[in-house]
This record gives C-alpha cells, structure tokens and sequence, in this order.
DNA sequence: AACTAAACAGTAACTATTGCTAATTGAAAA
DNA sequence: TTTTCAATTAGCAATAGTTACTGTTTAGTT
C-alpha cells in the first residue's frame, strides 16, 4: 500500500479532442488564438466544448507540448518608462522587474536580414525565479 | 477656411486624471496592471472611474507616454511548437510569425549577470510591418 | 466671462477565460 | 473481453479585464 504522494503525477489520457488539437496546432504557423482552434476543432468534432480547447491547451502547456504567448497573465501590464528595455517575470510571483542590460538594436537588424519584415522596436523577457523567489525555494 | 483633414491630429488635453495616472505610473517600475493603478489613483481623486483609468492608459501610448505590456492583444495565442524560438508580430495586421533565426543563449547569461534572477528562458519579439503590410502601405 | 470640443463619472455591455456538474470514456486491471 | 474508475467531457453559468455609451463637466482658447 502506497501513501499517497504530492510527487505523483496525475495520469494524462489521450482522447481524440486533445488529439486533434494538438494536430490544429502542429499544423500551423499562425499561432492561432484560441477561439480560432475552437472553430478548427469543430469542423472535426462538432460537438467540442469551448472549455474543452482552453483545459486542453493548459494541459499541453503544462507538459511542453505547445507554448502559450502572453506576458504570464491574460491582461496588460503598464510601464512608464517609454523607452524600450528589457524585462524580467518571475514565474512564482509574477513580478515584472526591469533588467538592467542595454539594448541591442543588432538584434533587429538580424531578424530584418531573415526576412522577418520591417523592425520597428523588439521585445526582450527573461522568465525565471527572481532573487526573492529562488531564496524561498532553497531549503 | 481650412478643409478637415485626416492629418489633423486631435487636441489633447491635460486633466487631473491623466497627470495623476502619469505620475503614479512614472513613480513606480513594478509594471503595474490597470487595476492597481486605478487603486492609486483613487488614493488621489476618490471619484476617479476606472474606464478614465482605461481611457488614458490608451492615449497616453498612443502618445507614446508609457508602454503596454502584452502581445499586441489581451488574449493568449497558442504556438504548436515548443521549442524556443522568436517571433515577429505585425502592428498592422497583427499576424505573428516565426523568426527564422537561431535563439541566443548567450542573452540569459547576461540578464543574470545583471542580478535579473535565475532565467529559465527568455523571449524575444520583433513588432513591425510583415513583408505583406509593408507592400501595401508603399505606393 | 463665454464658448466648445475633449474628457469625465457612472454604468452597462462585451469578450476572453475559468469554474461547476452530471455524464462519458480511455486505459489499466481483472 | 469485460470491468472499473478517475480523467475528461459537454454544456452552461460565472468571472474578470476591458470597452462602449450617455449625459455632465472642464481645460484651454477666444
């Protein structure tokens, strides 16, 4: 008899509606939104659920199989230094730090020369533990 | 007599609101979220509504004042690959492309020299005009 | 001081996302 | 193969961040 451990993974299942999101999302580039893999997935399986789409996403994030691109939460977060700089988001607290690291405009001009398009301005995060976070985990 | 044009750019005006949002969001680098800041700002001007919040957030962008901090929209887009890679996001027609260019770790590196924290991984986005968009705006 | 369009407060509406519940089902065990 | 049962589902209600609307107020100009 085994104690039950918080270590235990919970066992995934594959059903076809985790399927056939994951084929919606490997078969594109466009980086689609989630309604947009809701009405893909219905031309499949019609009777699909919308919260079906957004537990399976979550779920596939979770093991590494699909990223989501968002700043860590779904609403916006304000800065008042207009100038561009780089950031920092802690993954436990959610905390948005500035980095202190110059700019590199050479990065733009890199994607420029692949064929991403024009450059006007670029992003940069880092994701991690901030140095609050990663003293509270060690023990 | 002068014919309306499409140039003309619309009077600003400088409120109590929007000098009390500019001064909370200058006085701070946590990167706060509308929310909080709405709660500052009530601190200040008790009847303040939290759409003026919304409203001046915008115009204060759009001035470039402040930045925003999100994906170009408040909804999570889902990439079907997991690898890291760095993406391309067009300001006019809002598609988001993959980079074609090898990712940098090298940039971790230097974000944690800087004291960022522990960098798990890091993102880099490039915000322009996607080849198409660029064509159509040229004439 | 008078004027007027920009901005406001208050509130309703909208939309992306999450939570809930009873029914279904994938996959391991019998 | 059949049984079993927790993971997953569909459907729907509820949240939460954001935007839109309306009548009133006000910054800045005349």
């Amino acid at each position: 008899m085994e104690r039950e451990s918080h270590l235990k993974r919970a066992a995934r299942r594959m059903t076809k509606q985790k399927k056939t999101i994951l084929e919606i999302l490997r078969s594109t580039t466009s980086h689609p939104t989630a309604d947009w893999i809701y009405a893909e997935a219905r031309k499949v399986l019609p009777d699909i659920s919308l919260g079906t789409v957004y537990r399976n996403l979550h779920v596939l994030k979770e093991d590494g199989e699909i990223m989501e691109l968002n700043y860590g939460s779904t609403y916006s977060r304000y800065d008042g230094n207009p100038q561009n700089h780089y950031h920092f988001v802690c993954v436990n607290c959610g905390a948005v730090r500035d980095v202190d690291m110059p700019v590199l405009p050479e990065l733009e001009k890199r994607a420029e020369e692949v064929g991403a398009g024009e450059v006007f301005y670029h992003r940069l995060e880092f994701y991690g533990l901030c140095p609050h976070c990663r003293k509270e985990k060690r023990m």
